[in-house]
DNA sequence: TGGTATAGTTACGAAAAAGTGACTACGAAA
DNA sequence: TTTCGTAGTCACTTTTTCGTAACTATACCA
């Protein structure tokens, strides 16, 4: 899923972005605050330490998260929205709307946000 | 990506209804108008018949398209948006424009819509 | 009788994504 | 000197998704 230079069509673009299984939910638990590596692993239900290591590095390469390393010891790495990230916010909103009416009218239960 | 009846999170069921590789791509072509089988296969880059066909049909038991078949000869079966599928154009259009800025301001060159 | 067109299905394999568990580096504290 | 906590990495396996090619059904038409 890594961005390539060039595509027949926007939306291919958006899916390796943004697709797949965890970034929307990572960029999710981001929306509120910037958190650290851990705060984020504890946020996020089942996700593994690899797969979030993959999406946050992904994510930072596309430049819309950022990476901040504290020489704290031990190190806290601490991830936060550029402004590519904030620019999604709306977006992700909207969709977390569309989605919770969705589930209302389809008795699908969401047991968090 | 069948969907199921409950998530931890919202976003967890967005995926599952419109994430995956070609879903947002095959609901593009059918904001427009509505198409039979064979004008979206032609219309949609690289996309094989098995995958259409199995997004389709996951597409049609979410309820965000429906699928119509006449009986001509041959059989031609026309593709639409429902209600929820109209519901989730404008941020289909919101997510393609948000793409579009990234794609110029990052040299992402994007030859079709 | 054979060819054409639409809209599929099916079997198979390859590739990509995700999951698991063990391992590393760092320095502080016990 | 061993243990702890953070933030990873690495090798490996499983699962999911995608791609390819061949096949089906239907009925018209030549």
């Amino acid at each position: 899923m890594a961005v390539k230079n060039n595509y027949v069509c926007s939306l291919g673009l958006t899916i390796d972005l943004i697709g797949g299984k965890w970034k929307l939910m990572i960029l999710w638990y981001l929306i509120k605050d910037s958190k650290r590596f851990g705060e984020l692993k504890k946020s996020i239900p089942n996700i593994s330490q690899k797969v979030l290591t993959e999406q946050l590095k992904e994510l930072e390469s596309s430049q819309i998260i950022s990476r901040k390393v504290y020489p704290t010891v031990p190190v806290t790495v601490e991830y936060s929205m550029t402004a590519y990230g904030e620019s999604l916010i709306p977006l992700i909103h909207d969709l977390c709307e569309w989605t919770k009416q969705y589930a209302s009218e389809n008795d699908i239960e969401i047991s968090g946000d």
